[in-house]
DNA sequence: GCTTGACCTGGAGTGCACTCCAGCTCCTAC
DNA sequence: GTAGGAGCTGGAGTGCACTCCAGGTCAAGC
């Protein structure tokens, strides 16, 4: 099964321009192309594209993923690499949850405050 | 107690730079002056500045902080719609802190799979 | 056989959030 | 009284991750 780039952007939930664009920049193969010369996505062509879309939800730089998607093609020799990298990466995710979280509590507070000066919502319609 | 702008930088975390900009872009009223013509914020300011330091880190663009330090030059009559930016933004944050640990799922998946391949962590050395 | 729509390419443009710079002033310490 | 360091201003530059565009090709349907 192949497909269009206009169905591999439904289906990755990126852009057309962003599947050309992470090709320009080698973060994906060049997929292959049909007999008219148009990118035909395979499956495995979207289950790595979806694994990216993954890495960059959690932040983590084109830089980085265009690194790990160069080790990739050195074939199992650079597992240990690659694994770091995820390693690495998931203790920033991790971080970074830790941040959130600590950044919800303080949002709380904030809105209980506004809770106790303006008693409830009423009132606040469109006051500009 | 007032800081020059050094210190404040210091104290919030963010560059000189940055409290420049933040007060060109009206997120920040512009702090007193000493009698040289220089920045003296005040422990308020500094309040204000880790506030808006955790919206930014929360993900809140600046274009909202400045609706919402605009809306608090209103005072209390903006309260409420004050409360509802937080809330939405509470709801992103929520929403946001999901995402990261369902990639965090396939990311620990990720990485047991790495680590049956390679057995463990051995002979990985700088194998450039 | 011609319009239409999806796709192609190389390259330019965008929005965001800073970050840096040149050339200046002002206080402090020696 | 002068050298040095912190700070000042307006404006230009940066890095990132796209996003858009002009001008062209190609296959299908009428």
């Amino acid at each position: 099964m192949t497909y269009a780039i206009a169905e591999a952007a439904h289906r990755t939930g990126l852009s057309i321009d962003t599947l050309r664009y992470y090709e320009r920049i080698e973060l994906v193969d060049p997929p292959a192309r049909d007999s008219g010369g148009r990118r035909a996505y395979s499956d495995e062509d979207l289950a790595w594209l979806g694994f990216l879309t993954r890495l960059r939800t959690t932040g983590m730089p084109i830089k980085l993923m265009r690194e790990y998607a160069r080790l990739r093609h050195q074939g199992i020799a650079s597992a240990g690499q690659r694994k770091r990298i995820l390693e690495r990466h998931r203790e920033d995710v991790r971080a970074r949850i830790e941040e959130l979280r600590s950044c919800l509590g303080a949002l709380d507070y904030k809105i209980d405050n506004y809770e106790r000066v303006i008693g409830s919502d009423h009132i606040q319609e469109a006051s500009a």
